[in-house]
DNA sequence: CTAGATTCATGAAACGTTTCGTGAAAATAA
DNA sequence: TTATTTTCACGAAACGTTTCATGAATCTAG
């Protein structure tokens, strides 16, 4: 009599120990109804053979393989390692694994990514992507996140406009007059450009004087630099308060003004948007718009698993709110 | 005539279309030799009919599956995303995947992670983990991050030891003859322990008088705050350098110094570990012993998918070197 | 007690690859 | 030309599941 030599114990195996049919076998596994004599001695079987289920034997059959790619351009800015974090979480929880995708901003990449899950049968994919031409099959599930995709495509974002005006109100509430906004320029007409139309649309509703600085493409840092110091008078500068685009850009205008002798939030009160928070304890690294990440997450999570493919609706706007963080005056 | 409806293209539909046999398309596929003739109709007809194969029963008859799982605490601490981002690259390289397990530093989670893993037949795992007691299957290649976890799992790290020897030996030749080294306690063995006692010996070396605050379990950063406190003298800290086990702790030990009055580097220079970078420019956020974490994520991914087991070195330890960041004086 | 309905374990077929023994055709040697 | 070797496409079998038609056993009704 031959035995099987290191080899994983298979379904066929089970069966045999437990004296049951395949069929039965398959279906104690996946958790269908089996009669109780049955279901207690294949449980044994499996138990006593420490049976796992050969996942690519079941993707082969069912075409459906408990895993979502996810497509983000990297892991180390603090918003994107945050949903990064969430949505592993929220897949984790509903027993999905997740296949992380780094594109670096690289269009090419991330359709090569998107070809790749596809092929690789990925029950679905989450996408913060740039590539205004990106590919999509129409079989595999997509969500979308800050970027509306088309019509078949959900797009889960935050507030963004919502976040603009609250920031424009807030600096009004905190007693600012003459405030500017700094953003990095973007020819995508993703989600986060409306936090520009929601901060105009709270200056003007408060009676606030706006700037806007908008950074062409391949300008540098520097021109926030310039048009800080274009907009000095008598050492001190024109704007009281200042609203940038995120609490990256945030941080390095904070530095090139104490690098100017200015003062935060003495002399400029600035907000930035996202939520960044410090390791060590918890607070925020500045004043900012708080995104609901976790709530970003698992709607994405939630939209992309849902079976319902007429109930998705196409766009999910999250709420979002004001922190305080030390570089505004409350 | 019935036509198959709504599905993906096989190799059967593949060998049909060019007029050839299974098997030949299957040696195409996989870049074995085949006569020109039949690999060029095989590429037209994979063209023609946009064929992809089916990575399910690949694996399945396989058991290869061009994917590698990584675990590791998060994704948003600097060091993790920057190692997240480079073996996700360095993968990427070799067309491999990566699933993504964040364990948020959870024993259990860990053994959760590499049972499904291997359950779910990756090609392998690179793993930087904190349980002690992790089970591993023999068959499923493993690479350990900053621990070594027994003969047949081969460790990947960076010189701590050095590293550690290093920061002594730099804040002795900035001018230091009293410092300190600051650490968060671990009841774990693993490598970067070792900073320690490299910066014991270099003190030593150096001539330096140095005392250490290692943390317990469960106390608080406020501990080090008192730590500090208690080696005040006339408004002055007896310390002239402090050594800081990780930059995130330096940042947080800045902020206290900060606090307490004094002036980073000019009263107290301060030395972290890892190489963190600000955002923005790609300037260091305090002076720092750099980990090469591109080579660190190579060298694993070299490592996981290299054939010849006997050969794979038990401990694997990279240079590591000093950089400026503004919180030492040179 | 019998006929019909219901329940449910059974096991063969199929999913789309890889692998490998087979034999036809081409190449070489005699 | 014929005999022998080499080359290489062929296609059946196998990987470990899921699914579903089948029929045995049990239950219900008359």
């Amino acid at each position: 009599m031959m035995e099987k030599i290191n080899s994983a114990p298979t379904m066929k195996d089970v069966a045999k120990e437990a004296g049951v049919a395949l069929g039965t076998v398959s279906k104690v596994v996946n958790g269908l109804p089996v009669g109780e004599p049955y279901r207690i001695r294949v449980e044994e079987a499996i138990r006593k053979l420490n049976y796992q289920v050969n996942s690519y034997a079941q993707g082969l059959k069912s075409n459906r393989t408990r895993t979502a790619a996810l497509l983000i351009p990297n892991t180390y800015l603090p918003f994107f390692a945050s949903l990064v974090y969430h949505i592993n979480l929220a897949l984790l929880k509903r027993k999905y694994r997740m296949l992380l995708c780094s594109t670096d901003y690289d269009p090419g990449l991330e359709q090569e990514y998107v070809a790749m899950a596809q092929q690789n049968k990925v029950d679905g994919i989450i996408g913060l992507t740039y590539n205004p031409d990106l590919v999509l099959d129409e079989t595999t599930p997509f969500i979308a996140i800050d970027r509306s995709m088309g019509p078949r495509i959900p797009c889960v974002t935050s507030d963004n406009f919502a976040g603009g005006q609250l920031a424009a109100e807030k600096l009004a509430d905190l007693g600012c007059r003459n405030v500017a906004f700094l953003r990095i320029g973007s020819s995508l007409n993703n989600e986060p450009n409306k936090r520009k139309a929601g901060f105009e649309n709270g200056c003007l509703s408060r009676g606030l004087s706006y700037e806007m600085k908008i950074l062409n493409d391949g300008e540098s840092y520097e021109e926030f630099a310039l048009f800080l110091k274009e907009h000095m008078q008598n050492g001190k500068l024109v704007f009281d308060g200042i609203f940038c685009v995120t609490d990256t850009l945030a941080h390095s205008i904070i530095k090139m003004l104490q690098d100017m002798g200015l003062r935060v939030p003495e002399d400029v009160q600035v907000i930035g948007f996202d939520g960044t928070r410090h390791f060590g304890d918890q607070e925020y690294t500045c004043s900012t718009i708080v995104q609901p990440v976790p709530e970003i997450a698992e709607m994405c999570v939630e939209l992309l698993l849902q079976e319902n493919r007429q109930a998705k609706p196409p766009l999910v706007c999250l709420p979002v709110t004001y922190a305080y963080g030390g570089t505004t005056k409350g």
